[in-house]
This record gives C-alpha cells, sequence and structure tokens, in this order.
DNA sequence: GTGGTCTAGACCACG
DNA sequence: GTGGTCTAGACCACC
C-alpha cells in the first residue's frame, strides 16, 4: 500500500489517507473488486489511530468508491459508481489552471505538466 | 478588489483571503508599490470579520509579499515572491485530474477538456 | 424463494434475510405448515455465509415464527405472528415522507407518489 | 431542540441525530439560516460524547443540509441543496408501502396514514 | 467562544 | 478474523 501521510500537509490525516486511495484507485494500482488492507493493518503501518482510518474509510464509501461489508472488509467498488457531473468536475480544473497562468507558465509548460500528470495517473 | 470567499470551500476564510490577494499580485492586476485596501473596508466588502483580514495580510507580511506600515496601510512589495513554486501548483492539478480519471473520463476527453479551459483562460 | 439481498443496504444480511422471509410470510407467499428451504441450499443460493442464514432463522424462530425440528428442516408456524404493528411500519414511511419533503415536493406531488406506488403495487 | 435518542433504537447515536435534525429541518422547526446549537451544548443535553454530535453534523454537512462556519457555528443552509433525484426517493417509499401492503393494511388505512404523517411533517 | 481532529482503549456486531 | 461505534480527554484552528 503506497500510501504515505504528511504532517506539515494542512489536511487532516483521514483526508490525507482517503485521497491516497482515491488516487491509487484511479491510477488502476488497486483493481475494481480488490480488497483494501484491513482497518487495524492499515492504521499500524500508518502509526496511526484505528479511527482515523475507519473515517477515511467511511467518506470513500459514502462517496460509492469502495464497499465495505461488515466482517469481510472493504472492496474497490465499480469506479462507475464515483461517477461525478462533468459540472463538477471542471470547477476544481479551471480552478488550477487559472493559478498555472497566472503564475507566468506558458500553455505549453502546462501542457506537459498535465500530460506528466496524467501519464502518472493512468499508467501508474 | 476582485476577491470572493466560498463558504463550502474548505480552507479557512482568512486563508482564502491570502491566496486570493497573492493570486491578484502574481497576475498584475495589483501592481508593486500599489497600496491594498484598509483593513477594514475589505473586511466590510467581504462580510467577514476584521481579525479574518488581519490574519490573511499577516500571512502574506511574512511572506514578504506585502509590507504593513502602521499608519498608512500596506502596499505591495514584491511581484516575484507571489509566484506559486510549480510544485504547489501541481498538487490541486493532480488532485482535478484524478477525479476526471475516477469519473470514467478518457485521456482524450481530460485533454480535451483542459485546451477548453485554457482557451477560454488565455484568450480572454 | 423472491429473496434478495442488497449490499449497499445499511441492514446486517442476516437481517436482510430475516425480514424477506417475514414478508413472504405476511404476504401469503409461504404458507402455514410449509417448509422453509434448507439453510445450505438457501446460502447457496443466496451467496452468503451459513451462518447468515442461521443467524437469520434462529431470529424468525425466537419470534416464533418459524418451527426448526433438528433433522428435518424449518417450518413456518404462525402468520400472524408475522403481522408488523403498524407503530414498525410507520419508521420507514415517516423516513421516505421526511426526505420527500425536504426535497421541496409539495403536499399534491408526494400524495400522487404514493398514489402511484399503491396502484402498481395493489394492482400489479 | 426536540431531539431523543433510544438505545434499543439498532441506528447508530449519530444517526439517530442526524436524522433527527433532519426531521426537524423537513418540518420547518428550524428554518433556513437558523442556526444549530453548539456542538457541546448539544452533545451535554443528549449526555452523549462531543465526537458523537460531529459526526452527526458532519454527515449533515456533506449532504449540503447545514453550513458549518468554523468559528462561528453550524447554520441550516438552503434546503434547496438537500434536493434529491425523485427516483432516489421512491425507493424507500415503495419499501415502505409493500411492508404495509403485505400487512394487510388496506388503501384507505394507507392513505390515512400517509395523510397522517405529512400533516405532522409540514405542519410542525 | 466556536468546530475539527486525533488518540487510547473499550465493547459490539457481523460473517 | 473483519468493520462500527462510543467514550474520555487532549490539543488545535478559526473568528
Amino acid at each position: 500500500m503506497l500510501l504515505t501521510i504528511d504532517i506539515q500537509d494542512r489536511r487532516p490525516i483521514y483526508q490525507q489517507v482517503a485521497d491516497g486511495i482515491r488516487r491509487l484507485i484511479a491510477g488502476g494500482q488497486i483493481a475494481e473488486g480488490q480488497p483494501l488492507p484491513p482497518l487495524r493493518q492499515l492504521a499500524a503501518d500508518l502509526g496511526v489511530n484505528l479511527n482515523t482510518i475507519a473515517t477515511a474509510y467511511r467518506e470513500l464509501q459514502s462517496d460509492g468508491l469502495i464497499t465495505v461489508k461488515h466482517g469481510s472488509g472493504a472492496t474497490v467498488s465499480s469506479r462507475a459508481a464515483a461517477k461525478q457531473s462533468e459540472d463538477e468536475l471542471r470547477g476544481p480544473l479551471r480552478s488550477a489552471l487559472t493559478d498555472m497562468v497566472l503564475s507566468g507558465m506558458h500553455r505549453a509548460q502546462i501542457l506537459s505538466a498535465v500530460d506528466d500528470e496524467l501519464r502518472s495517473l493512468i499508467q501508474g
């Protein structure tokens, strides 16, 4: 499980964990139907409290990204279930690109950065 | 002063204000040496507490971005400092792209969306 | 045996099974004295653990709804007991209506939806 | 704050609290824009832990039902934000009605119960 | 003053 | 074994 938490990061730990898992799923490092590590194990691995991981799992579940079966662990549910409307997706994209433009980056540099990120997301 | 605050945004308000001003400076909308609005006025304009703006100004000052002179308000001290490092810009970009991938969008669709946004940003 | 289990359902699986059987009995689809499917078969049919079905049967037995005879399976003992009290039926109804009201539906719209559903339930 | 928690209830406490507040909002007992009680006060009133209430508030917030401003409490946000698609609302309604029909209630009895509940929800 | 998060540890429910 | 919930108490961040 390639997850790291960073205390300097302003996001709460449970959020970092949820985001990290989200990224792993997006990149295909964890395939649909595959199990996630048990709460307690992941908590021990990351050196955080069990409840912190439980909160992260709960968030992912309410997003429809994972399916939790009581007594038999959590698995990645269908990616389709996680669909958001394209409108909801555009907002964060526009915001990220705006900052890059305002920072003086040129079109080509931005496209290169996007390509770079997509490569690491999709190819893994 | 083109600043908006968004209650849904997870960032604290003072952070949104600081980030917004940083962006205005980076984009050249506020030139070096130019004065920033008085604390009280900005607070009134945005409908937030005075302390909130004060905290934002304090953050910008400790970043060396603005100079606060007691009795005569705050002025922009350095535009260069406002530039975000490419690393800081990457985070939001990655997050936005991750969500798009998770939603099942294909590489081509994402690139098209990026192109679309960039066009409206750069061309105007 | 018209039983379905829904992983998204917040009720535990054994509860869904018990509720489902209770409903079949209440509706007369399984008559008094008639046998229920063997534990193992039902477990296989639903693709769940044997213990899960056992727990469901145990609950039904302690409610006096079914009789389990060692070696010869379970049979329906009382149809009357399967009837839910009106109070128990009100809870889910209130919850469903609450959500509709919260969604902004007007009284007439809600009544129309109820009528719609009742028609398909009773006539069809 | 007309909220009660019932230990016999199978739902977790935080869920009962969230559902209860949802009902109060639906019925108009708490109007849009009005503040909710502070976490600590509600926790004390109900005799439960602060975290339990925090979990309930978090759920309501992620549903868009309330707006939480750090440092200045939680308020009821626009009811419109809580809208669910009619399809999502139909499922629970159908399930509740099905149980009533199977329990032997007649159409008139069911409609009367619906009317009864709607009256207490909308009129308050 | 407000809410948010985390820990430690306990106990329950499910399969 | 798995996840879920709750408590007590601490500390932080925001306004």
